[in-house]
DNA sequence: GTCTATAGGGTGATAGAC
DNA sequence: GTCTATCACCCTATAGAC
């Protein structure tokens, strides 16, 4: 791996880890394994390091989402699918972490990657509820409930943050498949 | 209002801006108008004075939701009224924010009135469900469901701080009051 | 109680050699 | 491409005067 490649990883995981706020150009570097001089060659300062390293996140939260809302089975199926999936629920959301940044939110461009992932998101989630909306409770509206199942998930990582464990968010999953009428191993 | 009660104030308010890692003693000095010896001579330090903050925003929040969930009316009408209550959606929630900080999720004495506040929100809400029961879709977990509408509230702050608008607040409340059988005006 | 001075270390960036 | 040196400034805290 290139040392401008290793910088981008490192970046990645300590935004995920401390946000922008709390990450350091020299950690960055001491993790990547590379010098100032190959940071500042690579990328004009931290905010286009971050930039580079955001935007890569995001894309990628959005491809696996894709595979799986666009995968077999029915629309509750894959609903469920994308709720159930094995997360690591205590790091919580590297792209919902961000929007707790000041410097994030502030700076129109480190934020647009933020907010066209939930654009992004909340629009193909509601497009497979509109799909199947025969499954669900009658008089359901498909954005409404998609933006409040993704805000169950951002929600449901912040909880088990609180809580130092997991359980929260299983809880809260648990409480939206109910309210959708999909039963606990359905 | 005393120095140390300004002290307090502002790094309430700071906290809630840029988080622990964001924020220094010395800026929370400016905001108070206070001088470093005033800060060093009522708080050991920055972790103390953050800890006397974050513990009165904890309470702060618990009073005014214990006050919305205990007034009169049906279980309904309290929780929508809860969930419907105005609120300064772009800064994000003053609690939860606090989830997404490394040194107060490592630090046990910083979290813990943390974890107390939802541990404590989550089974008000859920005794709210379970006395109205029947005014709910049948067979539905009261500590389930209570959980996933916290995780709603908390995960529509970050939507709407990743889109820099209320709209997906919005949506997201309406998103589970739907789910919940409660028509937009109930 | 509050002030100023001082400390040792970190921050984010630039410069120029190799 | 990567290194080391250097910069001006900020961070958190301590010390001791007033």
């Amino acid at each position: 791996m290139s040392a401008r490649e290793r910088l981008v990883e490192s970046a990645r995981e300590l935004l995920w880890e401390r946000g922008y706020v709390g990450v350091s150009p020299r950690a960055i570097q001491e993790r990547a394994g590379a010098g100032q001089g190959s940071m500042y060659h690579h990328f004009s300062g931290k905010a286009e390091l971050a930039l580079e390293a955001v935007r890569r996140t995001a894309g990628q939260l959005r491809d696996t989402a894709e595979a799986e809302l666009s995968g077999p089975g029915t629309a509750r199926s894959r609903i469920s699918a994308y709720l159930l999936r094995e997360r690591e629920v205590l790091r919580g959301c590297p792209v919902g972490r961000l929007t707790q940044d000041p410097e994030i939110v502030a700076s129109p461009r480190l934020r647009e990657p933020v907010e066209e992932t939930f654009t992004w998101l909340r629009s193909r989630l509601a497009e497979v509820i509109a799909e199947g909306r025969e499954e669900f409770p009658a008089g359901l509206d498909p954005v409404a409930t998609a933006t409040a199942i993704v805000a169950v998930l951002q929600g449901g990582y912040v909880l088990a943050r609180a809580a130092g464990s997991a359980e929260p968010f299983d809880q809260a999953i648990n409480g939206v498949l109910g309210l959708l009428g999909v039963a606990p191993a359905d």
